[in-house]
RNA sequence: UCCGCGAUAGCUCAAUGGUGGAGCAUUCGGCUGUUAACCGAAGGGUUGCAAGUUCGAGUCUUGCUCGCGGAGCCA
């Protein structure tokens, strides 16, 4: 017998079904109960009249504990005061296996209990909206590229060294090679697969030992990274804000009901629509300048001054031309403003900082070099990325978008932590 | 690493230096339409750890541990 999961109720009206899941909440009334089923693709009440059923079975609504299993059988009938729109009377239910007290009640919680409990708190209704967001977004990511001519090219996990010799790495024994290190990027192997297939994308875990505490970072996080063979700057600023669009208009496509869970006000999203805005630093930093901000010329942007420029738009913000001291090595320099790099940030609005970080690369041997020595950064372990400027270089340029803090910023949540379903950060690797 | 805040029942929180309470959860009882249901009752405590001040410390002081938020760094 195929099985029916209640999303896929409300084209069995009528019909007598047997469904299975866990109690998510119970409310009694003399000889009524109302049990509320969950299975993951939705809530059912399910009504038990003591009439209507057998002494037996209304005993075991009274021995149903927050979380045991039940299989359940009885009439789906439309029910405007349901929340779903369907409610079952029940005719006949089974007790599959008996919770114990569960420690995630209806009532509130803090953030330490909730993360101890996370392998529980993912079956909570928000939980699991989130999830399902994060999971569309997932698929927007690869339908956009796969339906774009894209390659999915995978990176290592484990790599010899830094890829960008800034951020601290997680380091690990590798046999009779020394030290492994946990990938920080795949971008470096993103341009041999550009070099290779021409357009390619990177989609898998990045690690960053960083001591960072914010609600934007985690330890352990998903990052997307394209790279274009023979795109610029510009193309590169065209393929994020189509992308940043094709993955919103997804979510608001397919994901209305967790949206509604999560309470998202969806103005903001729905005018996530192209073009995005693009402005300079210089003219970043004249907005900071123009609200008051001290901000020395130069410096990186901070958080706080990311919500500021954010907050002059109603949709992400694309800041391009950075000062190229504070970017990474292999960004190419604007050839007419040498101290500019070719690097382009999208900070996502209402605050959630930058979800997008990228460049036209440097595809000039020498200059390559030169930005290595002036990094200290040790020149035998870039011998194979600069082989792919010895070997038919070309123009290219690429991002890395960063899943969760896209997730949270989609989702309206306030920390990352909520974004997967089991966060790693610098004081948590448990459960 | 630095700055700020916090730790009291299973959970979320109260308690003027003077007998540690409430709501939820659990158990029992009541209710035929509940929506974090409601009403009644019961059980539940080494106040994070260690020392100090005091007649007396959950409360004041010092140290430690753990957590939360922020900065820097970044996606």
């Amino acid at each position: 017998m195929k099985k029916i999961c209640i999303s896929e109720l409300k084209n069995h009206v009528g019909e007598s079904v047997t469904l299975y899941g866990w109690l998510y909440n119970k409310r009694s009334s003399g000889k009524l109960r109302f049990l509320i089923l969950r299975d993951g693709t939705g809530y059912l009440q399910c009504v038990t009249f003591k009439n209507s059923v057998s002494p037996e079975v209304f005993e075991f609504t009274d021995k149903l504990t927050q979380e045991s299993s039940f299989e359940v059988t009885g009439t789906i009938r439309e029910e405007a005061r349901a929340t779903g729109g369907v409610e079952m009377d029940v005719a006949d239910l089974k007790i599959i296996s008996h919770a114990g007290e569960y420690p995630i009640t209806p009532k509130e919680h803090g953030v330490e209990f909730l993360m101890d409990h996370r392998h529980l708190w993912v079956r909570s209704s928000k939980q699991v909206a989130i999830l399902k967001i994060r999971h569309r977004i997932v698929k927007a990511i690869r339908d956009f590229f796969d339906e774009r001519g894209f390659t999915l090219f995978d990176a290592p996990i484990l790599t010899p060294a830094a890829c960008e010799g800034t951020s601290t790495l997680f380091e690990t024994p590798y046999f009779d090679l020394g030290n492994a290190y946990l990938t920080q990027s795949g971008q470096l192997y993103a341009e041999a697969g550009a070099m290779a297939l021409g357009k390619v994308y990177t989609f898998g875990p990045t690690f960053r030992a960083e001591k960072s505490k914010t609600r934007r970072h985690l330890t352990e996080f998903w990052m997307v990274e394209p790279e274009v063979a023979f795109n610029d700057l510009n193309d590169n600023m065209d393929l994020a804000e189509e992308f940043l669009e094709y993955i919103v208009q997804s979510v608001l496509a397919d994901r209305q009901e967790e949206l509604k869970i999560l309470e998202r006000d969806v103005k903001f999203l729905e005018a996530v629509k192209r073009p995005l805005p693009r402005i300079t630093y210089d003219a970043a930093v004249e907005i900071l300048h123009k609200n008051g901000v001290e901000f020395e010329y130069g410096n990186d942007l901070g958080a706080a001054d990311e919500t500021i420029i954010s907050n002059q738009f109603d949709r992400p913000v694309m800041v391009h031309r950075y000062p190229s001291e504070v970017k990474a090595f292999y960004m190419k320099r604007d050839p007419e403003n040498p101290k500019l790099a070719l690097a382009v940030d999208v900070l996502a609005p209402e605050g959630y900082g930058e979800i997008i970080g990228g460049s036209q690369r440097e595809d000039n041997l020498d200059l390559l070099l030169e930005r290595i020595k002036e990094h200290n950064l040790p020149e035998e372990a870039f011998s194979w990325y600069l082989d792919l400027r010895r070997y038919g270089s070309v123009p290219h340029a690429g991002f890395g978008l960063g899943l969760e803090r896209t997730v949270s910023w989609i989702c309206g949540l306030d920390h990352v932590r909520e974004t997967i379903p089991f966060a790693r950060m610098i004081y948590r690797n448990t459960p």
